[in-house]
DNA sequence: CACCTTAACGCGAAGATCTGGCTTCAACGG
DNA sequence: CCGTTGAAGCCAGATCTTCGCGTTAAGGTG
């Protein structure tokens, strides 16, 4: 299924799979996301098209592997001494990302794959450790009363994701921030 | 691109239409939506694959088509005579449905179509029309403060969806039943 | 009602993709 | 160093997808 669990996770395997998600990467850049076929990905990837569909099963489930990769945060959120401040500041970083054209397909593309292959789950895993980061900083600081995890995954997350997804019109920084701002009113600050 | 703005509703289009949505209805149940193909769904309606990609441009365009029809509500939502007995009592339902194997397959395949062609946005339009019937059901009752569509989509539809969309775990009537408890609770009531 | 316009369908051939069986390779363990 | 075994290569057949061209029928017009 999904490449994460290798059986051997060394060697040819994963030189393979680099290769295949290099060459999806660059094959997007350069003719873009309509343009991707296996046979395509795999000439790039100097591998056989058999190769590329016995490890994914499909283009899909290939694409929804590399676009997970692409959603994954690149850096802690910034630190900006203040629950409130970090907390608004990055719902409006994760809006800006998100609701761009590239960062829409990647969203899509990750719900994409089988639910088997977790891609969808893992996505939703970034988010919610960036916002433990965020907490556990406040916490640190002896910030109190602090909102609950899920609490900003339900109120703050979650609604960005459903805009974003089902929606297109109305969606600023400023909506992002309301909801951070809510989530913190509900939490009794 | 989507068969709604059809330049010619009536005769032959509406036809085909109908005969290859009812073509995928019927083989999904009897083959499983992993058999389905666009030759055998063209096979089974009636008319040549080409007219299928022609008018869908591929299967899952198609597919996403077949989602939003079975994803629209067949009936109003229940009156309990009293906006918290309605909005829980949706909620609980709507999570029932929405997070069932098949409802979650619909899902899916909504949003799984060109973000061009509408079809998640109807699904969510659906969504937005059976909160406003509740809402404007408790309005002419005189019931007071109200919480505001948005608010009811931000807090209760768009928490189950995402955990619908994104994980897997944790999916309660009680989950759904705090959530519309917790926006009315903000709303003032 | 006959005629015109044109979107949509049917057909078939060419090209591309997908599947499956079998062989070969190389990572890991003894 | 050698055996085991999961993964990759190769190739052929089946299936799917695209595309050009002729035909059909819906909707408009006089």
């Amino acid at each position: 299924m999904s490449p994460k669990p290798m059986a051997r996770p060394g060697g040819r395997s994963a030189r393979v799979q680099a290769s295949v998600h290099a060459a999806v990467r660059e094959l997007e850049a350069e003719r873009g996301r309509a343009a991707l076929t296996v046979p395509l990905i795999a000439a790039r990837a100097g591998v056989t098209p058999s190769t590329v569909y016995r490890r994914w099963g499909d283009l899909q489930e290939l694409l929804s592997d590399v676009a997970v990769e692409r959603l994954r945060p690149e850096a802690d959120p910034d630190d900006h001494g203040d629950l409130r401040a970090d907390l608004t500041a990055w719902a409006e970083h994760f809006l800006e990302e998100m609701s761009s054209t590239p960062g829409r397909a990647y969203l899509r593309d990750a719900l994409l794959g089988t639910p088997e292959s977790g891609n969808a789950s893992r996505c939703s895993d970034y988010a919610a450790d960036q916002v433990d980061l965020i907490l556990g900083r406040a916490a640190e600081r002896g910030e109190e009363p602090l909102p609950g995890r899920e609490a900003v995954m339900d109120h703050v997350v979650a609604p960005l994701l459903y805009r974003i997804l089902f929606r297109t019109e109305g969606l600023s920084p400023e909506y992002a921030r309301g909801l951070a701002d809510a989530v913190l009113k509900d939490a009794g600050r």
